[in-house]
RNA sequence: GGUACCUUGCCCGAGUGGUUAGGGACCGGUCUGCAAAACCGGGGACAGCGGUUCGAAUCUGCUAGGUACCUCCA
């Protein structure tokens, strides 16, 4: 399989260190605020490709962390923690709101049927491990304490290691760069980032260390707690492009200081998602939430949009190309995936018989191919459907599949469609059956009354059941119906 | 200002140096008591101008437009 590595800006075979486990750290959401689109992405391209190693035959660790410590506002905010802020101004503790918001994600990641990962640790639970990798960074030298924060100097790391090396930054580029950031006279350089923050008196959020009262650096917890679960060296690690500077450049910083060697193999990056061209993002404050989609409470939506048709929508774009969001492009998506779920309802109840007239051979080399291409699940999907017409063609009769080929793309669409692009496709569950063969019956006896050609009873079933919000069509075999 | 990336048909979105991506919309047809669906068919694209090549939308140069990062950001 081909992944493209960010490092290098070329696609390389993956090549785990220690098959048939792989690691994989991505870097989870901070939990101050509902989870919009741009969310989304990440959560369900990494979830693709947990789906895919663990159907591939690999045994995968994923770790998706839990930012609830340490970012800092920006300076008018003089250095204040995101949560504590908001916390204050909703007159709650800090714990409260991170797992208000932490449940809501959890909602959201479950109704896009992203699964949970191995392990979803907190910075707040790591703190101790966080100083701890603190003290390595200084004893190497790569580190100074300044008024009580400790600064990682980028300045002597550079002189030892390729400092940019991932997003191909050089660093007289940064110091040329003027910045007016909180606490930039503690520093050397203003490029420094910081490791250990001294909290101001008014902050709530704090714990103690050798140098002060206070709390861990932006980019510090990844550094430590991908390390503390996949070990000094793992395999993958994911994010959105966003974090690549400085967040991700940090993180290989201070590991390899700490380290003394690279940790992350393959670095992934997911693009954005735009809205009008521009990035969806919290500073333009020209986001959607999830819950909004999900609802269609938001001027731009023409209507709500079920979590799978988002799922859909995002997995239709390749993970590194920007997707422009609208309601017309969400409008497409949503009717395609009717189709595709159309057609493996239909998949179901196909009947077979004597050879295969439609060409149905090679979709799951075709389908491995395509993911094996640095996850190109729009290709799956152009697979898919064109197996959907081989299907329908075959429902309408006007052709015909074995039963081995049947049972060949039966298992291979519950394979890509369901278990790895993570699509929910099958219908309503067992405990709605009588529901069902309720309105199967009803449909029979209209079958019955159209046979009699009797279409004032035939139409005003048909009629009623629109009218309670069923859609009704006939086929060749009898009916179809949905809600 | 620095760095990187993008520009595909009505819309969304893949892709490769030479052979139909796919979806949505639209138009025509088949089927049908009617409707819906389904099926068949249809048209077309590769920002502009040069270069390399037998051949480029795909490689290269320039131009135009756009975006991202450089600050919290998925």
């Amino acid at each position: 399989m081909q992944i493209y590595n960010t490092l290098t800006r070329t696609k390389e075979e993956f090549r785990p260190l220690h098959a048939p486990n792989v690691g994989m750290y991505v870097c989870g959401p901070t939990v101050y605020g509902d989870a919009h689109l741009g969310h989304a992405r990440p959560a369900i391209t990494f979830d693709v490709l947990y789906r895919y190693l663990t159907e591939s035959g690999y045994k995968v660790r994923y770790v998706r962390n839990i930012t609830d410590v340490g970012h800092l506002e920006h300076d008018a905010d003089e250095g204040e923690d995101k949560i504590a802020k908001k916390a204050r101004l909703e007159q709650l503790e800090p714990m409260e709101v991170v797992q208000y918001y932490l449940n809501r994600y959890h909602h959201d990641m479950e109704a896009l049927n992203v699964l949970p990962p191995s392990i979803e640790p907190h910075a707040s639970g790591h703190i101790i491990e966080q100083i701890e990798f603190i003290k390595k960074i200084l004893a190497a030298g790569y580190a100074y304490e300044s008024e009580g924060s400790v600064y990682f100097d980028v300045a002597k790391y550079a002189q030892d290691f390729h400092y940019g090396k991932l997003s191909g930054r050089n660093i007289d580029e940064l110091y040329a760069e003027t910045r007016e950031l909180d606490g930039q006279q503690e520093k050397r350089h203003s490029y420094d980032f910081a490791l250990w923050k001294k909290a101001a008196p008014e902050h709530i959020m704090h714990w103690p260390s050798p140098w002060s009262e206070g709390f861990p650096g932006w980019h510090l917890e990844c550094s430590t707690m991908g390390t503390k679960y996949l070990g000094e060296e793992f395999d993958i690690h994911g994010g959105g492009m966003d974090l690549m500077f400085p967040h991700h450049e940090a993180e290989i910083a201070q590991s390899c200081a700490a380290l003394g060697h690279d940790t992350v193999h393959y670095w992934m990056h997911n693009n954005m998602i735009t809205i009008a061209g521009k990035k969806m993002g919290k500073s333009y404050g020209n986001f959607i939430t999830l819950e909004q989609f999900f609802t269609g409470s938001h001027p731009l939506l023409s209507k709500a949009f079920s979590p799978m048709t988002i799922r859909f929508f995002i997995l239709m774009a390749h993970y590194r190309s920007t997707v422009d969001f609208s309601s017309e492009a969400l409008e497409a998506a949503e009717k395609g995936l009717a189709r595709l779920t159309e057609a493996y309802e239909r998949l179901q109840k196909l009947k077979a018989g004597g050879e295969s007239s439609v060409d149905t051979k090679g979709l799951r080399e075709r389908c491995k191919e395509a993911m094996d291409d640095d996850l190109n699940t729009p290709i799956v999907i152009s697979h898919l459907f064109d197996s959907a017409r081989a299907i329908n063609i075959v429902f309408d009769g006007k052709g015909s599949i074995s039963s081995e080929d049947l049972e060949e793309l039966r298992r291979v669409w519950k394979l890509y469609a369901e278990d790895i692009l993570g699509l929910r496709l099958e219908q309503q569950s067992a405990s709605e059956e009588p529901y069902k063969k309720a309105v199967d019956l009803l449909l029979n006896m209209r079958l019955e009354a159209k046979q009699r050609k009797d279409w004032a009873t035939s139409d005003h079933i048909r009629q009623a059941l629109t009218e309670i919000g069923f859609t009704i069509k006939d086929t060749k075999e009898g009916f179809e119906w949905s809600l």
